[in-house]
Formats: structure tokens, C-alpha cells, sequence
DNA sequence: ACGCTTCGTCGAAGCGCTTCGACAATGGGC
DNA sequence: GCCCATTGTCGAAGCGCTTCGACGAAGCGT
């Protein structure tokens, strides 16, 4: 419990001198700033958080808000709020969490209080009521993900076309002529709306582009095992598949593959797209270009941290370029008849 | 942006009356009080919560940290981290997420800064360095979970025994004689030593108590299926189960069941034991004592803020007595053989 | 040797709130 | 009608830090 004054006293030294030593933003002889730190180990002394906060004005704090909806994913979010924190950290910020039911509340307060320097929104809906008051707070806020409407906000995101784009590229590098894409249920279209669809457009778009036969199909949560009938019927030559779904969709289609008997990747190559993998279970056993918080979230904090900063000016989309996670689930594409040349 | 002066000079009284009004904490003539919240609401006042913290020496933060070791579930670990903030709310108190990488780190400033009034440690293990470090720190901390060595600190948990006793109790009153535990993996154990071992021990206890034929196998989470085949193998006659386990396996246990062509309830009882749900997912359909963070994270926090406003003392452990939640997985045991009377 | 800048340090003014002691003004007991 | 306790309000002293302006001491050119 020493005190910047303890500090001084023991260093023989004034208090902005101990202040200014420890902060470095005023010259110190290094004889005085090592007299100084000398005393401040000794005494074990740490700034306290208020009384910096107060004279700084700034708590050097942002704060998280994760809505959880029944169908998302917990540990996915999780993950993103422990790569926020883990990012933040590296600009010696710490993280506050706001919950579910009070996250407008939750955002108002910790703005108007000063509590937060920042805000990071997570799972972000298309249209989400977090994005109209992101822009009435006068707070930086950064949103990791995209409402409908972008405008005045400051978002980033996978760049989840480009991974779309890569999934076909790669199937189409490797031979084959006719993909799936599994997308997400139409529920969670409607709601998520953003990231879903750019998926299934890009893919469309892809496909068109490199003269492949695609189709898509949508998942229904209370049926998942139909999927595959679903897209076999649609597509009986296909070759290849995207997958960007909820996990439960993928292992179900794991499991209907191996009751088909159909191979990964021997008969059908599978990759996946924008999934998040849930770090306590083994992957799934496919090629990925996934949203991987590590990917996206320190990009969010960095912006978020500039705006705090006031070296970046808010508004603008941030797409994070993809990577790609190889798991062998890519074969070239079976030769469709036996009609080789020896 | 408005401070408490701008709202006093606005209702005509000065600082003090204003903070009073406020908080309550000295009378003040019920005119003048609605003369300062009027003022207060007209300026969109919000006290700033380091002039607060700083002033009346206490943060209003707690931290919460959660190791997440690979094994772990995330999705518990959300739930847990939320139920607390829940909790926490409800005190207006807000939650600090202190990351695995740095959570002595963390503990430690967020102590010496007076960042937070106190800290819930989550995901406890039988040698928690956090314990140890907790008992130096001089600064409220409540465990949700119980370390080998629980001396000096304050914890909070499920009654584990409570619940493997009624789990048991509910089999023989349902007239199963033979039952069979399923625990944790021997390195989960060898880990998280303590709650696994209070399960086993209550069971073995309370089954040879009551005289029924046990046996308890522990999983091995490479070959979660052949937990069934173990167990009828040790317990050829066994009628009921009592599940202890990571989710995984008790999906597993789900799958050889129906395989086997045993069906719950009608050849096989099930009750779990001190599992937790993953609220993003559909719950498992067996009667259950979980390990609900509902529970225990309230309790927890309730006595984390009794110590940081003085009103408890340190130390001591609290358990948590379970609650049963039905899913009809319980069922009258098989009569063993056709000798009834007509 | 002179004034100039530059460098290192200090003092003091806040930051916006809580809280303690003081002090009128009121009310009750006698 | 007097004294004492209550009650409601105020002023001021912090809480522990950052930061601005000031200022003596060097160092420089000339």
C-alpha cells in the first residue's frame, strides 16, 4: 500500500520526478530513474488503478459484450473473449464483462461512468440494437463483426468472401468440377444475416467465375442428418464440399458420410469456412479457413486501443485476410470415368 | 460529462448534499432529495467511477479468473464467468476477466493496484498455484471449487456428496441393487483430484451403506466407448448408472447404449452427477444433480462481497446442496427374474 | 563573459468524488 | 421558556496520481 509520495521520500526525489520516472514521458537522468525504480521495488510499490484513472482520465479498461443467444456457441465465445483479453493485455488494457441482458445497459454505463475506455462488441447481429447506440456514445467502440449497417461504425471481421473464394480456388486447384457448400440454418441467416450470406454469395460467385456446378443447401437444426440426402440429390456428382455451419451440422454430415460409406478426402474433399473450432474438443478432421479469434480479435483491440489513443480516426471495416489450416481432408478430385489414356 | 458540482449548482445545494442524496447514507428532507435526482437526471449525470473508486476506496470490480487448461470445457468455463458477472450485478459490482497466461500476474495487480475489491478463482485444482497465492494476497478472494488444502481460504462448491448420496439414494428407492459409476478419466483425477474423488468415495459409500452391488469405472478419453463394455463386464447385472463425466463420454455412453440395444429408461436407469450443461446445446436426457454455475456463483459472490465490505470473515467452505432436475431417465428397476406373483 | 537554449527537477493545481466534523434549525421534555 | 438531542445541510480535507509551468544549472556559440 506505499504511495508514489512513500516512493519519493524513499528515493529522495519529488513526486512528479517518481511520476515522471516510472511513466517516461519527461527526461530523467539515469542515475535518478534508477534511484527511483530502486525504491519502488523495495517499498513493492504499484500505481493505484483510481488515482491514475482520475488524474489520466483513462482507466485503461475496455470492455467486452457478448449478447449469447440460445443457438451460439459458448465456448465460441469464449474464445473471443479470452483472445480479446489476451490482446488487450498487450497494450495494458484489462477487460470487463458485460453480460447478456444488460449489454445496452451495460455499454451506457460503462461509457458514462468512465468506467471503460473502449468497447468491444462481440457476435454481432445484422441488425443489432448495440450498433445504433455505438453511435450515440461517444465512446470508441469496435465491433467484431458486421451489423447490416456499417455506417459511423468501426468494425473488423474475417474477411469471410476471401475465405470463400480460397475454399473453391482449392477445391478447383485440386480438380474438382462440382462443390457443395453446407451454409447455415435459415434461421440463423435471418439473424445473423451478415456473414453467412457474403459466404454463400462469394461461393456462388466463385464457382460461377471458374465454370463449376455448385449448389448450396441450408440445414435444419431438428434434422441434420438430412443434409447430405439433401445435397446428394441436388448435386449427385459432387465431388467436394464447403462446409460453414454450426459445428453440431458437422459432425452430423461426418456421420452420415461414414454411413454412406463415402471417404474424406477419397471420395469427397471437404473444407471448411469461418467456422470457429472449440479449443477444448479436437478439431474437425478438415481443411479450414476458419474465423479464428486469434485472427481477428487483436486486430479489433489494436484499432480500438488507436481510437482510445486518438491516433485513429473511428469509422471503417476492417477485413482480416484468412489463413489457411491444412487437416489432409483435400484429394484430388476422383476421375469421374474410366475412360483414361495408358 | 457533467459532475457532481454542475448537478449541485443545479438543484441549489452543494456537493455533499448532492453525494448524500445519492447514496443515501445520511438523511436528507425528501424535497431536496427529489430536487437533486431531478437535477441529476436533467444533466445525464453518472458519477465517474474512478473519482468514485478512488475516493471511496473500493473499485467496484471484481476479477474472475479461469485457467482453461486444453481439457476443459470452454463453454462451463462461459458459464461460469457469466453467472458470476450475474451475480455480481446484482451487488453493482462489475467483473474483471483475468486470462490464463497471467492469472497469478493477474491476481497480483489487480490486487496491488486496487484494480479489483476482491477476485473469484474459477476451475479450481487439487495444487492451485492461485491458492497459495491467494493466502499472501491480502485481498478477498472466494474459490468456486475446492484446492487439496483449503486452509485460510475462503471456497465455495457443489456438495459433492449430497449429490452422488441422492443420486444413489434415488436408484435404490426406484429398487436398482446394482449400480455402477462412471466417473472422471484417471488423469482429469490425478488433476482435479478433488471433486471426482468426493463423488467416488460418497457413491462407494452410500451404495455399501444401503448394500448394493457397485463398481465404478473411469473413462479413458481416447477409447470413450468401451466404458459400457467395462462396466458390464465388472457388473454384469447392473441396472442403473451414475454418470460423472466430460460430456464427451457421456455421448459415448449414449451411443454403445443404443447400440447394445439398451434403452434408458426401461433396461437402464440413468442419474448424472455434477456435470455441467453446456447451455448452447440440447442437455443430455438424464436426470441430473449438475454442477450448475447458478448455484454455486451466486453463493460465491454473495460471500466475496460479505468479505470486501467486512461483513464476513475470511476462510471457511461453503457447500452448495444440489438440486435434482428430471428428465424421466429414472425408471423402476427391471424385475430380475420372471418369478412374480400374479 | 554574455545571453540562449536545453535538460532535469520541483511545486502545485487539479481530476471528481466521499466523508467527517461543524453548525443552524427544529422539536421535545420538563 | 430553557436545554438538549435530532435532523438536514454545508465546507473542506483528503483519496493518489498526472501534468503543466517554472526555474536553477549546465552547455553552447560568439
Amino acid at each position: 500500500m506505499a504511495t508514489i509520495a512513500d516512493v519519493a521520500r524513499e528515493a529522495g526525489v519529488s513526486i512528479s520526478t517518481v511520476s515522471y520516472a516510472l511513466s517516461g514521458k519527461r527526461s530523467i537522468t539515469e542515475d535518478t530513474r534508477v534511484r527511483v525504480l530502486a525504491a519502488a521495488a523495495r517499498l513493492g510499490y504499484a500505481p493505484k488503478a483510481a488515482a491514475r484513472a482520475l488524474a489520466a482520465r483513462r482507466s485503461q479498461i475496455i470492455a467486452v459484450t457478448t449478447p449469447l443467444h440460445p443457438d451460439t456457441d459458448h465456448s465460441a465465445h469464449m474464445a473471443f473473449a479470452m483472445a480479446v483479453t489476451t490482446a488487450a493485455r498487450d497494450h495494458d488494457y484489462d477487460t470487463l464483462l458485460l453480460v447478456q441482458d444488460d449489454a445496452l445497459e451495460g455499454m451506457r454505463r460503462s461509457a458514462a461512468t468512465s468506467l471503460a475506455d473502449g468497447i468491444v462488441v462481440l457476435d454481432v447481429a445484422a441488425h443489432d440494437e448495440r450498433a445504433d447506440l455505438a453511435r450515440s456514445l461517444g465512446c470508441p467502440v469496435v465491433f467484431i463483426g458486421l451489423p447490416a449497417d456499417t455506417g459511423g461504425l468501426t468494425c473488423v471481421d474475417l474477411d469471410f468472401r476471401a475465405a470463400a473464394h480460397e475454399a473453391v480456388d482449392t477445391l478447383h486447384a485440386a480438380g474438382h468440377r462440382t462443390v457443395g457448400l453446407v451454409s447455415q440454418p435459415a434461421d440463423v441467416i435471418a439473424r445473423e444475416a451478415n456473414y453467412p450470406l457474403r459466404i454463400e454469395q462469394a461461393f456462388a460467385e466463385r464457382a460461377d467465375e471458374l465454370g463449376l456446378t455448385h449448389a448450396l443447401v441450408r440445414p435444419d437444426l431438428d434434422a441434420p442428418h438430412a443434409v447430405l440426402d439433401d445435397l446428394l440429390r441436388l448435386l449427385p456428382e459432387v465431388t467436394a464440399i464447403v462446409l460453414s455451419t454450426p459445428t453440431s451440422v458437422a459432425v452430423a454430415l461426418t456421420e452420415s458420410l461414414s454411413r454412406r460409406g463415402l471417404r474424406v478426402p477419397d471420395d469427397l474433399s471437404v473444407v471448411t469456412v469461418g467456422m470457429t473450432a472449440d479449443p477444448s474438443r479436437p478439431p474437425l478432421p478438415f481443411d479450414s479457413l476458419p474465423l479464428d479469434p486469434a485472427l481477428t480479435c487483436p486486430v479489433a483491440v489494436d484499432t480500438l486501443v488507436g481510437l482510445i489513443e486518438g491516433a485513429t480516426s473511428p469509422g471503417g471495416v476492417t477485413l482480416v485476410p484468412p489463413t489457411h489450416v491444412s487437416r489432409g481432408s483435400v484429394a484430388p478430385a476422383p476421375v469421374p470415368h474410366p475412360t483414361e489414356v495408358v
